[in-house]
RNA sequence: GGGGAGAUAGCCAAGUGGCCAACGGCAACAGACUGUAAAUCUGUCCUCUUCGGAGUUCGAAGGUUCGAAUCCUUCUCUCCCCA
């Protein structure tokens, strides 16, 4: 069954803004519309997934979406939100980013369907034959500086500088509006709220250049609701590449989500209706220990993004490291079945002798591993109560390591704070 | 071109000769509480440390002094006002 695009994205608060005529358009037929990925890092993030969750919202619409992958954006740094001129990438970053952001996109959408299958375009295909010259004379002639300048990307950088390059984005990122409304029949283009600037450059251009029609959307930024970003951890970005974040820390991710926040992420990352989402917060509310809202979301997107084993992997091993039984659980893990669950948690290789005559607990968080990156910092958080050992707090500085501490006289397992794991095999 | 203000740790921001590794706030990390939530309270928060200390900071470079983030000189950058 088809959804209503723009209904359904704004029961899921994932609407921002629509240029005034977009709905009729989408009322009408099949639209072709795009979104493009900014390749800046060799994955994509989970900030990424609201742009791929529009893409397949927009497919499930009966719509035609396309996923445009930066290789010449990419070139030129888009400066929105920036407050500073980025380093260019080199072209061998570039090309390996856009690779990698290509396979994971593929995973989404669907590129089978007959009559509404997804694509995947590259915008360095038709910029790369594009001389400077035929550039200024057949895009740049078409916008005034004025028009430009008058950007909040623009503005916003006026006072601190800006180099030629990352003032030219907008042109570029129109052109390629441009390009796909002339060769794709492309007439909308979506992207988070800060690529409004940008995509109505490209409308503009469509008009100067061809008297065309042409429309847009947007998603609105994500924030926590205490205000800070989306879409870190206490160990950085969270990714979707899962050498990167494995499948067990991608899923705590989600499960960590606060109530308020999971509220707002189910409906945006999950695809369940409604009527699910209702229920299930009906659910939390009677029982809010349960966290059954952060359970569900976490299992859904863990699943789309990995895979259900991993899930299950995720859920196994989350529910050994933070479950009731603590120390009694983990003694009883069988081996065959110890590497498996930690699979996602980091690992750390050492030989059976060094625990022969003891070591000390501090030598093995800094020299032999790099849980910590300081000896007095391993000491201080040991002092502070944050250090544990097979699920049992160490308090003392001068503690010592033996092969009593081994589990299945081979694994040791090492907590700093209440959430970060590490397994020493040995 | 003329006049004025400023540059301090991730950010904001005190400090204007010794008591300054530098008040305070935010962010971050940890502990308690809890529901692996939020709020709250507590601790840590330049680097290393055998926890006694040691080393390197206050835009940059020189200088004065027993002693400088604080005074002097030069330089770099930013902001404001006038023209």
């Amino acid at each position: 069954m088809k959804t209503n695009f723009i209904e359904e994205l704004k029961w899921r608060g994932m609407l921002h803004d629509v240029m005034p005529g977009t709905e009729e358009l989408l009322n009408k037929g099949v639209v072709t519309g795009y979104i493009g990925f900014d390749p800046t890092a060799d994955s994509l993030g989970v900030g990424n997934m609201v742009q791929i969750m529009t893409l397949l919202h927009f497919q499930q619409a009966g719509h035609k979406p396309i996923a445009l992958v930066g290789g010449a954006t990419g070139m030129v740094g888009d400066p929105s939100g920036k407050s500073l001129e980025r380093n260019l990438l080199s072209e061998e970053t570039l090309n390996h980013n856009l690779n990698c952001q290509q396979k994971q996109l593929e995973k989404f959408l669907d590129f089978n369907t007959l009559d509404n299958a997804a694509q995947i375009v590259n915008n360095y295909d038709w910029f790369k034959q594009f001389s400077f010259l035929e550039f200024i004379r057949d895009v740049g002639k078409y916008l005034t500086v004025n028009y430009m300048l008058a950007k909040d990307s623009v503005k916003n950088r006026l006072e601190n500088g800006m180099s030629f390059t990352e003032f030219s984005y907008q042109l570029v990122q129109g052109y390629d509006f441009y390009y796909l409304w002339k060769n794709k029949g492309v007439m909308l283009q979506m992207g988070g709220s800060d690529q409004w600037g940008n995509i109505v450059t490209g409308s503009e251009l469509i008009r100067k250049k061809e008297g065309g029609e042409s429309f847009a959307l947007t998603t609105p930024l994500i924030k926590k609701a205490d205000g800070t970003k989306f879409g870190k951890s206490e160990s950085g970005n969270v990714w979707l590449d899962r050498n990167k974040t494995s499948p067990y820390k991608f899923y705590q991710f989600w499960l960590n989500a606060s109530d308020e926040d999971a509220k707002t992420y189910i409906r945006i990352f999950t695809l369940f209706t409604r009527e699910q989402i209702e229920a299930i917060e009906l659910e939390q509310a009677a029982a809010k220990h349960t966290r059954v809202l952060q359970k569900a979301l976490a299992k859904d997107i863990t699943i789309r993004v990995h895979s259900e084993s991993d899930y299950n992997a995720a859920i196994e091993a989350s529910e050994i490291l933070f479950g009731k039984g603590t120390a009694e659980s983990l003694q009883k893990l069988l081996e065959e079945d110890f590497l498996s669950v930690f699979e996602g948690v980091e690992q750390y290789k050492l030989l059976i002798e060094i625990l022969n005559d003891g070591i000390a607990l501090v030598d093995l968080l800094t020299d032999k591993t790099t849980i910590f990156p300081s000896k007095g910092e391993a000491r201080k958080m040991i002092q502070g109560g944050g250090v544990s050992i097979n699920k049992q707090k160490i308090e003392d500085v001068n503690f010592q390591l033996t092969t009593s501490h081994l589990l299945n006289n081979k694994y040791m397992l090492v907590q700093k704070g209440k959430k970060n794991y590490s397994l020493v095999v040995f």
